[in-house]
DNA sequence: ATAATTGTTCGTACACCGTACGAAATGTGT
DNA sequence: ACACATTTCGTACGGTGTACGAACAATTAT
């Protein structure tokens, strides 16, 4: 459709020479080409609408108008193709106002911040469950968090551990978020009368706090169960750092 | 091979009929027939020993010496039985001691044994993450630990939501250990001068802290980080408790 | 004993998947 | 114009889940 303009394609191929860093290949195009930027966002609408299942090659290629193996001069793999697709839902990340000056309000923008990214990937989750490659948007946005956190004079070490409880909890949340939203939503699934596991045993009304769990968590507002549960982690964090202080009183840090 | 005794299977198959529970049909054979407990274990055979993805009908099938469609007879889909395996995983779950009297020890308790079965069939989170089905073992536990909590004076609220915390986060950080640990052990799958994008990115030096990050993550005893992160939430938990302890003080809740 | 009914196996087939291989096409540098 | 490098893509292989229906075996009814 749009025509390329072959004049000048080797400049600029010189020119972007940096862009690009999987490997050594480097590549550009207008429109109309491909790229592996296009095909990564080609995957990630497919997975946005119909879900990461339906994320095939072939599928790919189709949307793109080209052939399913032409892909694979941009992407190596479709596992990578994944992993890019996992680093490019991150981008989107917000990095707060610089007002915030104290620790509890970067975890908190962090966590709200990751969790927002999530939810508009449902899929990441999945994808993440089996395999946590980080990538370039991944490594600076936690770079960012870390400084920030030494900047407001947390201890690097604490920040690391409180990141890996925060970053888990996170992502686990709005797996549990997400997939029971889903299951609401596509309630039609099943052949009706088969009335899923957990369905057919609480109808023996021999688990009544299980039920009471159920009813909890669909009736509790999403938003204000994470709010509750972050802070509760928070308050954890903030006893952490009462405790062994900015690294002072190591001695009593056995018990306390 | 092992030939069935025709004589007395429908004396048998009265007998047993209380067994099964998915939905109505009710199976029993001896050892050479199928069964879908049998369909399951060679399942979680299969995944224990070469990973979830490998876990095919047919290969089960194979497994059993049978066909893979006569599977079907005995699990509606393998979705469905993906489920099995997943409530199969948490039957070894272990019940404490009733000597455990405080919410604390019981907390513990479970993260910690969550944990050990969780590490015992790695692929299980993979499961969860695409699937949170609740089946009859999760939710027996469940309920176990709910009623536990509750004689030991825990409000059933607070419970639940700090359960649903705990919960995410021991799933959370067994699945980061687990394929922190596997993408060592096969660290020759990748093209060996294909560096990963987090070496890649990392080599130019210019993210320290997360430098330092993975480091911690690398050297610190994964038992160690457990139990350093399931304290800071109990903690958490704990001036969760304090808070509006039981259920005096319910105004002062605003500020603190 | 014979027939009808039921429960169980399984062969075949379809649509789909990821991708190895190598030939074709396209553009570039001399 | 020719050689070269890059990019496209047709074909094919071996895998997947499972719908369908024929075959078989066991149980029950007559």
């Amino acid at each position: 459709m749009s025509l390329s303009k072959p004049a000048n394609n080797h400049l600029r191929r010189q020119r972007l020479k940096v862009s690009s860093t999987w490997d050594g290949i480097v590549h550009e195009q207008d429109d109309s080409g491909l790229t592996r930027e296009r095909i990564v966002a080609a995957g990630i609408a497919i997975a946005d609408k119909d879900g990461l299942a339906k994320v095939s090659v072939r599928r790919i290629a189709a949307q793109l108008d080209s052939s399913p193996m032409s892909l694979y001069h941009y992407v190596p793999s479709k596992r990578d193709l994944l992993n890019l697709m996992l680093d490019a839902a991150n981008a989107d990340f917000g990095r707060p106002a610089k007002t915030i000056t104290d620790w509890r309000g970067l975890l908190c923008h962090f966590a709200w911040e990751s969790r927002r990214c999530l939810k508009q990937h449902p899929w990441v989750n999945q994808l993440h469950a089996s395999d946590p490659e980080y990538g370039p948007e991944s490594i600076r946005i936690l770079e960012w968090l870390l400084t920030s956190l030494s900047k407001v004079g947390l201890d690097v070490g604490t920040a690391i551990q409180v990141i890996r409880v925060l970053y888990v909890f996170v992502n686990g949340f709005v797996a549990a978020e997400s997939s029971a939203s889903s299951a609401g939503k596509s309630e039609g699934r099943r052949p009706v009368n088969q009335p899923t596991f957990a369905k057919a045993i609480l109808a023996t009304r021999n688990y009544p706090h299980v039920e009471r769990f159920i009813e909890m968590t669909a009736e509790i507002p999403d938003d204000q169960g994470f709010e509750h549960a972050l802070n509760l982690i928070l308050n954890g964090v903030s006893s952490e750092i009462q405790l062994h202080g900015r690294s002072l009183s190591a001695k009593q840090r056995k018990e306390a």
